[in-house]
Parts: structure tokens; sequence; C-alpha cells
DNA sequence: GCTAAAACATGATAATTATCAGTTTACCAT
DNA sequence: ATGGTAAACTGATAATTATCATGTTTTAGC
């Protein structure tokens, strides 16, 4: 049996809290749940979508295809984020690729629910407004960063948000494993250029290694890095 | 006299637009004008705003300062876009500074005028919303670019945007002078590195530069180095 | 119009990063 | 458990970009 939007302790980190009763028992009628393995996509760039996706669990990546081949990570979206919604607002086709990292589960709730509601609660649009106002300070970050740190800079960086955003396990590693060649496209290099950053790292105790796991190991230094000594 | 927003053409370009009568009656009645010079601060990043600002004529650069003392231009905002609004939305301090790229005229609006219609006018929240879904986007094509494009194209992808954006005037020259300095902070690289590929785009007949102006000569070729020839 | 300051320009060099080519290792499906 | 495949790794080299130093031109203010 399918679950409600009413139950889901989801909703309170996004903005479907601030959806009516109504409203709500609305999207949770009309919304269909999905599971993806990891790689899966939920949906490629320039795609019409028909709606939005809640993620209940897993990761998913939002990146963009550069004419040289190369993937850009722009987003990793987890547990309460809603996908696929700046292009529905817009009415844009989606503008990103949003693939799974991991085994995901997702709700797909159809863009009338989202729109109707848009249009009268304005709670609801609120919500939604500080949400994206969350997200454009975010980008607007990576653009500083990206243009103005190293790589080496960029990935300490990337070690500190994957711990700080998704944890760790109870060995120490992170809790979201990422390949070496998501990691280069979230920061912006080139996959070789990433790997002998991130063994270096290994060999200089940063960080430990085994296999895909990575962990953090002496975080203090990874952040001087990242300030620039 | 001042005039009233009520009558002003710049509103129809931005969420203003969305105001019932008496809202924005409210805010043409609380909103003060200003006028800056070219290079006065419209504010500074950490700065608290307690409003917004409506650009009635000029351009400023929205930038932030990196640990290694470059600035980084997210933005250029011209007639009829509102500065700082996401700030306020989000309650939080300016995450950029606001600086005039030439004389600037443009009008404060406090932010309980906004914060107000925001809870209450759905029209006018969505249309906010629609906007900054906008911005979202056009950030993360930046970040895409900006990490995966090699500086020549940069550059070359600012003039056509200068061209787009800000026109030209009656000579051919982009309506929009920046400096060199001012190009390299757009595109995230050295002032001499920009100096440098302005100088060849010179040479080779791509543009043509007298002083600071700069005008586009050979669209097409310089749309082909962007694309990767 | 003159002058100081800012902006622009160029060369030499160093540092960073990408690319290519190849090897080893880890992981998944059978 | 094992073979095939994708990911991880390494070295050599090239390309790109930053940095520093210095000279020249332009611009803005008086």
């Amino acid at each position: 049996m399918e679950s409600r939007c009413e139950n889901c302790i989801i909703r309170q980190f996004n903005a479907l809290r601030a959806m009516s009763k109504e409203e709500l028992k609305k999207v949770s009628d009309s919304k269909t749940t999905k599971k993806l393995k990891k790689g899966e996509p939920l949906f490629e760039e320039g795609e019409k979508l028909n709606g939005v996706y809640c993620v209940r669990s897993g990761v998913s990546k939002l990146s963009k295809l550069s004419a040289n081949g190369k993937d850009q990570i722009v987003k990793l979206a987890s547990k309460g984020e809603v996908i696929g919604q700046r292009s529905v607002i817009a009415e844009e086709s989606a503008n990103l690729s949003a693939v799974a990292v991991n085994d995901m589960e997702v709700c797909f709730i159809p863009k009338e629910s989202i729109t109707n509601t848009l249009q009268v609660n304005p709670d609801f649009t609120l919500e939604v407004l500080r949400h994206m106002a969350h997200d454009l300070r975010e980008a607007d970050d990576v653009i500083v960063n990206i243009s103005q740190k190293t790589v080496k800079q960029r990935i300490a960086e990337a070690f500190l948000y994957l711990k700080n955003n998704f944890g760790e396990d109870e060995e120490g590693f992170l809790a979201l494993t990422l390949s070496r060649e998501d990691i280069s496209n979230v920061v912006g290099t080139a996959t070789e250029s990433a790997i002998r950053i991130i063994s270096d790292f290994k060999k200089q105790g940063l960080i430990n290694a085994s296999g895909k796991k990575l962990g953090i190991k002496n975080e203090r230094k990874l952040q001087e890095l990242v300030d620039g000594f």
C-alpha cells in the first residue's frame, strides 16, 4: 500500500509543508512512486517535464553536458528535495539532466497540482521562492569558487561538502560514495586530475580511501587548504 | 517632482507589474530615488538590506570578492531589474556587492512593501518566483560555461552577451563599455589574460577597439569560437 | 591643455591543468 | 570463484593560464 503525503515526514523539508490539507490531498491522490537503480535517469536535459520529483531516499545528480562531452554536476539532491520545479515554474524544458547516484525512491507529482497551488496559495509560493532563493545563492557561490579557486582547493571543499551534507557512516567513511569521475564533474576538472589530487590527499593523510569508499581524516587541514593556507 | 510607480514603464519588466493598485500605491509612497555615479556602491556583501533596488537607468555589477582578492562578477543588472530581492526574501545579509558600472538611477523600495505583498498576493509572488527561476537557470549555465570552456571561449561569449543584452550604439560599438578588468571578472580570469585575448581578437578582425570602446566585427566567427570551432 | 593616475599592453617565465597512452585494480554477473 | 568490464591509477607531455615586471597609452580632473 502506498503511503500518503499527509503522513510523509519528508514533506517537512520542502515547500509542500505549506500546502493546505485539501491541496495536499490532491497531490497525494495524483502522485506516483518510482524506484530508480543507480545510474538510471529521472529525466534528461531538453525533456519536457510533466511534473516534479520529490526525493524520498537516495541521491540524484543534476548535471549538464557541455560541448566537449564532459558533464558538469550543478547540484546533488537528496531526501526531501524537489527536483524539476525550476523548469515547471519557468515553463521551460529541463535545463539539466537528473540521474540517480545510488538507488532512489522518488514521488512524481504532476505539475498541475503544483501550478494550481502556486496561483492561489501565497504561503506555498513564498516557501518555494525561499527554497529557490537558497539554491540561487548556492549557485552564485559555486560560480565564485569554481572560477577563483584551484582544483586542489575545490576538491578539498567537495570533501567537506559531502561530509556536511550527507554525513558519515559508522566507520567514518562519507555516507555518499561518488566515483572519481563524479567528483571531477562536481569540481569541474579532468577525471585524471581529480584522481591524482585524491591520491595526494591520501598520501598526505588528509583523507583515507578504501576502494570507492572515501573518508575525511584531517578536517582542519582540508579546511585550511580551502581557505588558501 | 518625483514620478509615481503607477506610471513607471520600467515596472513592466519586473514583478512589480503583478501588484494591485493599492499595493503599488504603497510602494510608490515609500520608495525613494537615488542617483549613483559610476563606481559607487549600492551595497556591499555582508550588508543587511532594508529593501530592494529597482534599476531605472544604468547598469550595476553584482560581484563577490574571493580569498585571492579578485572580484567575480556574477550578474549585470540593468533597466527594470530588481537588485537585492534574493537577500530580502531569504532574510539573509547580502551575498554579493552591487556597484554602478556607469551612472545610475535607482528606486529604493523598503522591504516591508515587498514582504507584505509576498505574503498575500500569489500573482506577485509567482512573478518574483518566475524571475528567480530564470536567474537560477542563468547561474547554472554560467557554472557549466566557466568550468568547461576555455578563457578564449568565455571572452568570445561575453562579447556576444554584451551585444545581445545591452545592444550597440550608432557607431556599432557595444552600448555597455566595460573595462578589461571588469571583463576578466565576468569570465573569471586574470586581467592580463583577458587583455591579451582581446588584443588577439582585434588582430584577427573579430572585434574592433578604440580605446575603451569595443565593438563586434565578425559575429559568426565569435560564435564559432564559443561553440568550439 | 597638462599632468597624474588608471587602464592597457607585452614579454618572460612559472604554475596549473588537460590530454593521451597505458597498466593495474576492483567489482559485478554468471 | 572467476572472467570480463569499468573504474582507478600512473607517467609523460602538451596546452592553458597565472604571475611578475615593466613600458605605453588613455582618461579624468584641474
